[in-house]
DNA sequence: CGGGTGTTTGATGTCATTCAACTTACGTGG
DNA sequence: CCACGTAAGTTGAATGACATCAAACACCCG
């Protein structure tokens, strides 16, 4: 698709006028990716907003004590890095493709100018950042009040609501490892938390593809500790 | 002081036309609460924009099976609701005051029309979801891989900072079983993590006053295992 | 075929929760 | 003023969850 046509597809874009939305056009180019290449690195001196179009992208941070942080995974139609827009310094992250990718990359200075200069597009963005704020609490209760296994049945169910899957089966978007860091637990915790929600929600694991044949126990185990009711589609996403 | 007088004070205000100033001033009434008294409830018809002028504010949330998740403490400053001007359905919460209150209580669809026709105000909200985001982040970073002692130690250095104290003594704002839950853990493992604290970074205990004696130590503990530099007064707030 | 990476599994240790008992402090009513 | 009940905080012992370390295995790719 040309990136005349993809722009005004994009929600953070949405009700704009088209003077602006052909400014967008002529600057955002779409940008390819290898998996496995570093996008963005906050120790570098221009910082960018990223809109995912397509493919995965893990953003961590570096840790004092030499670890590392899976702060989350994006795709399709996630972004990152509005919080530059900010005056005071922000907290830095790493952006690298775990698949190929296809992003669209704009300069903060860019969006800073937008911002200031239209009023649709700062609702855009005050919305776009609502969201995340969302879910970023849900994500903080989660972590909170879930176990590992918990956790992980939780993300299977939000991966079946986003694919408006029933019961069916169908593949790990990405490694169980990275997942596992993704979740704030091991990987070996990962893998024994998987074979143990499987068994007790009947489901059958397959190397990494997974098949769910009651969804209703999944959501039976997961849902009863957590603040939202199944679906929660709104608020994840 | 005097409503007319406060609200230019306060940040979200900033940079605001006189004829807007007066609209709040008109609209925003001081609401006096007395400690333990529910101010809040999201099931509630009217949803509300609260900005705490004085005392101490739980922000909590009710879990399926019963228990109840701590997401916030509110002081002097800070504010929560900013979230009801999504469309789309926006989680609950309860706000209850843990000590003697002052607050403004601003309704949303005050807060959507200043959004709609006032540009700065948005400008102001956008800049404090965005530091709210990073809080959240940060408070996620923490939760995933620091441990309960540090935790506590995490926020007492945060209470330092705030405080702009050295090494001093000072009281902890709210009960011990409280500030457990708000950091992520039960009542019996905040006092045991909090002796081990003290034992190891050459803190006093005594009933709810604290002495710290060499900051140093408590960075060294507990800022290893975090992504940011002490002190990071920018990002927690 | 060999080496690398990702995943699983087992043994063990550490940390946090749970449950129960007990102390202390505080407020109420006799 | 004292007895009593209540709530918060501490402590101990037992259990459970997760991390760690080490080893084995599968798979892919050169």
């Amino acid at each position: 698709m040309s990136v005349a046509k993809l722009i005004p597809t994009i929600e953070l874009f949405a009700k704009l006028p088209a003077n602006v939305l052909e400014q967008f056009t002529k600057m955002a180019k779409v940008h390819y990716y290898k998996k496995g290449t570093e996008i963005f690195n906050s120790s570098a001196s221009q910082k960018f907003f990223i809109y995912v179009l397509k493919g995965w992208v893990k953003i961590s941070r570096d840790v004092v004590d030499g670890s590392e942080v899976i702060l989350d995974i994006l795709n399709n139609g996630h972004s990152i890095g509005e919080h530059f827009l900010l005056e005071t310094e922000s907290q830095p992250y790493h952006a690298e493709a775990i698949s190929d990718l296809e992003l669209f990359i704009i300069p903060i200075d860019f969006l800073r100018r937008l911002v200031n200069e239209n009023h649709q597009f700062t609702l855009n963005l005050l919305n776009l950042t609502l969201q995340r704020q969302q879910k970023l609490t849900l994500e903080m209760e989660h972590l909170s009040i879930q176990s590992a296994t918990q956790r992980i049945g939780c993300f299977l169910l939000r991966l079946c609501t986003i694919k408006k899957m029933g019961n069916t089966s169908f593949r790990l978007p990405y490694d169980k490892s990275l997942l596992a860091s993704r979740l704030g637990m091991r990987a070996e915790t990962f893998s024994r938390a998987l074979a143990k929600i499987c068994q007790e929600c009947e489901l059958k694991s397959d190397d990494d593809t997974l098949q769910i044949n009651a969804i209703d126990k999944l959501v039976h185990y997961v849902c009863q500790h957590c603040s939202q009711t199944y679906p929660c589609k709104d608020i994840m996403r």
